[in-house]
DNA sequence: CGCTTCGTTGAAACACGTCAATAAGCGTGG
DNA sequence: CCACGCTTATTGACGTGTTTCAACGAAGCG
């Protein structure tokens, strides 16, 4: 059994949040949770939405409630590279710095819970757990980032679809077994897919149709994809 | 003037030690640093090393004094991808976990400071302004592990390999003005370089050769490398 | 029902990889 | 100091996976 902080203290908005038992806001007391809830406000943003510009100041943090969004950055002529993918209950900004160093914005309709950066800077000042927990989170989007260089780096485009579909399968459902059946919508775009995959639409495209030629998924509706067994889509990803 | 801990009170192992103003060791008082010292090591490693294989088991967190120490990740086949370089002070190991799940290993002759796990994980319990300069640290390898997935997915050879040149050059020498001139050793060889950037050894060295041709670049004895205008560089590194 | 966006498919071009030979650097020992 | 062998790097010719360019089809939406 849980031992959980009587429902009582927690706040309305907080009750049934995600981000409270596996998220950053798990760290907080209940008063920090309070004063925090004070001057939060839960947001739903539809696909599409730019929630913060390259190089453009920040001035609030988020926990990412459902959907996904995307981090992007582009070189000068437009070149896109999406660097990382934010789920529930992931939280979003980055610590220390005022301005961003990549664009965000909503692969998915996305709601998120948002803060003032001072407010969180100042708990972060005081709270030690507060300051653990995004440490850890960090730290596991920097393994995933080192990850995925390998998928840039090293795999070919067949590998480097089936390594994306295992990614988003995983996510979807993060308990199922290895060589269990899995279907979920994709949340990206086949642009946004040839952007974080560093390969063009065109590329993604042909992957997609070829792995559904040989039967390793089916797709509906562009987006709907129906993987029979994850095995057989791993053994296509290259590691 | 820089407000300085009495010399008396700094073990003598750590008094002229960089990682003490730069690195992680900065955030512990002068009782931890010395607790720190007493179960610390300087150990000097020649260039191949291993220092931590995948999927070991890590018993030590380091800090590097000098030299590279190049993070590694393999695919099943064989194709290796560089992930991150390490510079000195840079900090060396993955807290709360206790396996690797990256090889490291000394891509020049190095020398490192390294502790037992144990003893900086309590430290690291106690004292949150360590856990914090761990957290900067993160934060800055995320920033740059995303900055090279950039490189990774979207750029082309040619901007790859002069990237990677403004890359060594900026840390060999971080103060230089944008358009100064630089000279430098590489660190790596042209296997580590074409790992470092998704590449073979021999684009690596078409790319190098060209550069020279075009006289952005000229080289002597294969690792010591001349830039007389780091803007002409930057030019051709696709940002 | 047309318009627009998104995705698929085909043919051709090209950047990078592969394979193979040569050259250069470097430590070792005569 | 040069000869030798070994490793590392360069260069060339050729092959191919991915991109590019273009046309077409399908789905969503006013």
């Amino acid at each position: 059994m849980r031992q959980d902080v009587h429902v009582a203290d927690v706040p309305v908005l907080c009750v049934s949040c995600e981000a409270r038992h596996r998220g950053v806001c798990g760290a907080l007391e209940p008063a920090q949770l309070l004063a925090l809830a004070k001057v939060s406000h839960k947001q739903n943003m539809s696909e599409g939405t730019e929630l913060a510009g390259d190089a453009t100041r920040a001035d609030t943090y988020s926990n990412v409630l459902s959907g996904v969004v995307k981090l992007t950055k582009s070189l000068s002529d437009g070149r896109q590279q999406i660097v990382g993918l934010q789920f529930a209950p992931d939280f979003l900004g980055r610590p220390f710095k005022s301005e961003n160093e990549m664009s965000a914005s909503a692969a998915t309709d996305v709601s998120l819970c948002s803060f003032p950066k001072s407010a969180v800077d100042r708990m972060l000042r005081e709270s030690p757990g507060l300051e653990h927990r995004l440490l850890e989170q960090t730290l596991k989007e920097l393994d995933e980032a080192r990850l995925w260089m390998v998928t840039l780096g090293r795999k070919t485009a067949p590998e480097k679809v089936a390594s994306f579909l295992l990614l988003i399968a995983r996510n979807s459902n993060p308990t199922a077994a290895r060589d269990a059946a899995a279907a979920f919508d994709l949340p990206l775009t086949r642009a946004d897919i040839a952007d974080f995959l560093g390969l063009t639409i065109e590329t993604v495209s042909r992957q997609l149709t070829r792995l559904r030629a040989d039967r390793v998924i089916r797709i509906e509706n562009n987006r709907h994809v129906t993987v029979d067994s994850l095995a057989r889509l791993a053994a296509r990803s290259g590691d």
